[in-house]
This record gives structure tokens, C-alpha cells and sequence, in this order.
DNA sequence: TGGCTATTTCA
DNA sequence: GAAATAGCC
């Protein structure tokens, strides 16, 4: 009798250890293949990436030899899932494909159609959590980050996994190859990586990070989008501020999960109605970090250069964008997408509308006001960050004039709110 | 997870 | 006259 037999389907939680999906088919069937679909919508699509396309080429290397090293492998298909998947199945005598729930519309979409095609392929699609620490589906939406806050502080955890000891496949995969990464930013993906990273962490050194420039946060946020670092295992490491940071990332999903809108639309249906009057020489110089203000300059030349910026950096960038040179958020949130390392639709864009005054957990647009030279003043006291990034922004002069930039967004923001 | 400006405080 | 503070947007 032919040994039952299920499909671990990987998406980005490229990792072994805390691994639901895969400790679950290993616990009800004999042999699993785990695959991963390349599929080329992701690789070609609206937010081409080089930077965060070869991390994760890197990313499914080192899973195949944490997979092998366990006498599995990693079958890694071209195509759409909806075709792969069922196809894969049918040649395995796969019964069930499991696979960890995610939150953006493209992911929700697309595994709506993977769960119909599998069914009527005769296959039993089974979904797990995975990607978040808590259960963020489970709560009533919510829109104000401390209510959430409080009450999924409550909700249960899943106990943090260990890495199967033994992955036992079928004898004939054919397992395929995986492309060779092109231009790399500043970090090479992996578990293996993203677990060094992750050991050597310390969340104590996390608050004086933030607030300076030169420094460099924890460096998690590409290997947490990819899932090569698992939430939930963070969490028992982390304190303080850094735990509070790790909750927003759970925020932001349930907030896309429950308002899907929310990738095309600003959260507040009125905020739609600002007129952009910013003009596309600005963005681009914006883009090419040559705007004349040293602290956006030096944060867009990091992004373009290594895939990374500084968190405090996103914010004075972001806001100067939006507020300064009245250019739409989401072309900054698209910007975005192309360069980080660690873009991810609900992270980016939740915050991109939090700093545009458009979005969920709602501020006076006063509180969202960032003085690109105070901010340089306060949080590269040294100079440091700016020498490394962009030395010669001092001799560009300004393309506008905060102030009186500030005094114009008031008004368009204003007369959008009809006030 | 701001910042501007007027005002007060204190060396 | 610099530095802290209050009130406001």
C-alpha cells in the first residue's frame, strides 16, 4: 500500500524550526513534499524587487539544505499554485496541501483559488497559523492601535516549535532548480541567518537605536517578512519596546486582513479627496535622495544602495514625501516596495498611511509634522549617519522650503475634510 | 514616535 | 540671552 502523503506548501515562512504547517503533515501523514511555487506574478509583478528577490533566492537555498539535512528536500516549481499544487499532488498521491494563513489581498486571492483548484482535485487544503504571533483574525477589527494592543495581549500563544528532526519524502521528487540570485542589498537571506541575527540580539540595545541614525536597529525585519525568523519565537526573546514594535507588526496585518481596501485607498474614504499638487521632478529627486535636506537624502540614498533604511529614517523620508513635496503616499509606498528588503504590503503601507495622516490609529495632522532638520539635529547628533550616506547633500540647495510647504499641506488637507 | 511661537525662568 | 515651559496648530 502506497504511504499517505501530504504537501507542505511554503510561501514566506521559509524556515523549519516553529513551523506549523510542516509539523502538522508530519504528525498525520508518512511523507511530505515540500515545495515552493515561484511564481513569476511575484517576481515580475507591480512590485519588482531585485534586492528582495535575490534574498529570497537565498532564502530557498538555505531551506533546501535545512530541509535535506533532515533527508527532506525542497521542490521548488515555476508556475501559478493553482496550477502547480494540484498537479504535484495528483503525481505524489498527496491527499492534503498544508499551508500557513496570510493577510494580503494578493495572498487571500490567490489562496482562495489554490483552496478551490486543490478541492476539486480531491485534495483537502489545510490552513495553519504561522506568520503572526497571536491569532490576529480572531479578534473584532480594530482600528486604534492600544485597544488592540490590550486585547491581543490577551489572546492565547501556540507553543513555539522545534525543528523536525527527520522530514521524510517521496524517493522520486523532482525537486528542480533554483534560480541564481542577481543584485543583493545589504543582507543574504536564510533561516541559518536569520537565526545568527536573531541569537545575537540583544532588545536592550534596541531603544538607543532607534533614536540614532548611525546605528542599526535589529536588522530582523527582512527574515520576519519571510518568515526565515518566526514571530512567535521572537516574542519569548523580546522586552520592552522591541515586544510593543513586534505587536504593531501583528496590528498592521489584522488591519489589512479586516480592510483590504486599505492597498489602494486611504483608510479615512475622505483623505482620497487631497489633491496631489506635487510635481514628478520633485519625486524623483526625492527617489535619488538629491533634495537638498541631508537627513532625506542620506535615508533614500541607504534604501537605494542597501535594501535597508532606518526606522527613524522611514518616518523624516516618508513624512518630506507627503507633507513637503505633496506627492501622494503611495507612490513613496510603492518606492518602498521596490527597494526594502523586508517590503510587506500590510507593514508598508499601514505605515506609510500613518505618517500621511490617512490611515488607522488617527493623530492630528500636526502630531505628523516631521522638521527634516530637527530630526537630523536630534537623531544623528554625531553626524554620522549623514557622512555615510550623503556628505555632499549640504551643497544642494533645498527644493522647497519646509515651512511654507507645511503651511500648504494644512490647507489641501483641510479642504479635503471639506474644513 | 511634532513643532512653532510666545512667554517665563534663570544664569 | 539661552533654556525651559505653555499653548496652540
Amino acid at each position: 500500500m502506497m504511504a499517505t502523503t501530504a504537501l507542505v506548501w511554503f510561501r514566506r515562512d521559509l524556515r523549519v524550526h516553529d513551523h506549523p504547517p510542516l509539523r502538522a503533515a508530519l504528525d498525520a501523514f508518512e511523507r511530505v513534499v515540500p515545495v515552493f511555487v515561484l511564481d513569476p506574478r511575484l517576481l515580475e509583478g507591480r512590485f519588482e524587487s531585485e534586492y528582495r528577490a535575490a534574498f529570497l533566492l537565498d532564502c530557498l537555498k538555505d531551506l533546501r539544505k535545512a530541509l535535506q539535512e533532515r533527508g527532506g528536500n525542497l521542490v521548488v516549481v515555476r508556475g501559478t499554485p493553482e496550477q502547480e499544487l494540484p498537479r504535484l499532488a495528483r503525481e505524489h498521491g498527496a491527499t492534503a496541501t498544508y499551508f500557513a494563513s496570510d493577510v494580503s489581498p494578493f495572498a487571500m486571492g490567490r489562496d482562495q483559488r489554490v483552496e478551490a483548484a486543490l478541492t476539486e482535485a480531491g485534495v483537502e487544503p489545510r490552513r495553519t497559523p504561522g506568520n503572526f504571533i497571536a491569532d490576529i483574525g480572531k479578534v473584532k477589527p480594530y482600528s486604534v492601535f492600544s485597544p488592540f494592543w490590550r486585547a491581543w495581549r490577551e489572546l492565547p500563544r501556540r507553543d513555539v516549535l522545534g525543528a523536525p528532526r527527520t522530514v521524510t519524502v517521496p524517493s522520486n521528487l523532482a525537486v528542480g532548480t533554483i534560480p541564481a540570485p542577481g543584485k543583493r542589498g545589504d543582507q543574504h537571506g536564510g533561516e541559518a541567518a536569520g537565526r545568527r541575527q536573531m541569537l545575537a540580539f540583544d532588545p536592550a540595545t534596541y531603544d538607543d537605536a532607534r533614536v540614532n541614525m548611525a546605528l542599526q536597529t535589529s536588522r530582523l525585519s527582512a527574515y520576519l517578512h519571510f518568515g526565515c525568523v518566526s514571530a512567535r519565537e521572537l516574542e519569548t526573546r523580546s522586552s520592552g519596546k522591541f515586544a510593543r514594535q513586534l505587536a504593531w507588526r501583528d496590528f498592521y496585518a489584522h488591519v489589512l486582513l479586516k480592510h483590504p481596501r486599505n492597498t489602494r485607498h486611504a483608510h479615512q474614504a475622505e483623505m482620497d479627496a487631497i489633491e496631489w499638487e506635487g510635481e514628478d521632478e520633485h519625486f524623483h529627486a526625492w527617489c535619488e535622495g538629491r533634495t537638498g535636506y541631508p537627513a532625506v537624502d542620506a535615508g533614500m540614498r541607504q534604501l537605494a544602495q542597501t535594501g535597508w533604511m532606518h526606522n527613524r529614517a522611514r518616518l523624516i523620508t516618508a513624512s518630506f514625501l507627503v507633507k513637503d513635496l505633496h506627492i501622494d503616499w503611495r507612490r513613496g509606498e510603492q518606492h518602498f516596495m521596490r527597494y526594502l528588503i523586508d517590503g510587506d504590503v500590510a507593514q508598508n503601507n499601514g505605515n506609510w498611511q500613518w505618517i500621511s495622516s490617512v490611515g488607522v490609529d488617527p493623530a492630528p495632522l500636526y502630531r505628523r509634522f516631521y522638521n527634516p532638520t530637527l530630526q537630523l539635529q536630534r537623531h544623528d547628533p554625531d553626524g554620522d549617519y549623514v557622512a555615510r550616506w550623503a556628505p555632499d547633500s549640504q551643497t544642494i540647495t533645498p527644493i522647497v522650503d519646509h515651512a511654507v510647504e507645511r503651511k500648504r499641506t494644512m490647507e489641501a488637507y483641510g479642504r479635503a475634510r471639506g474644513t
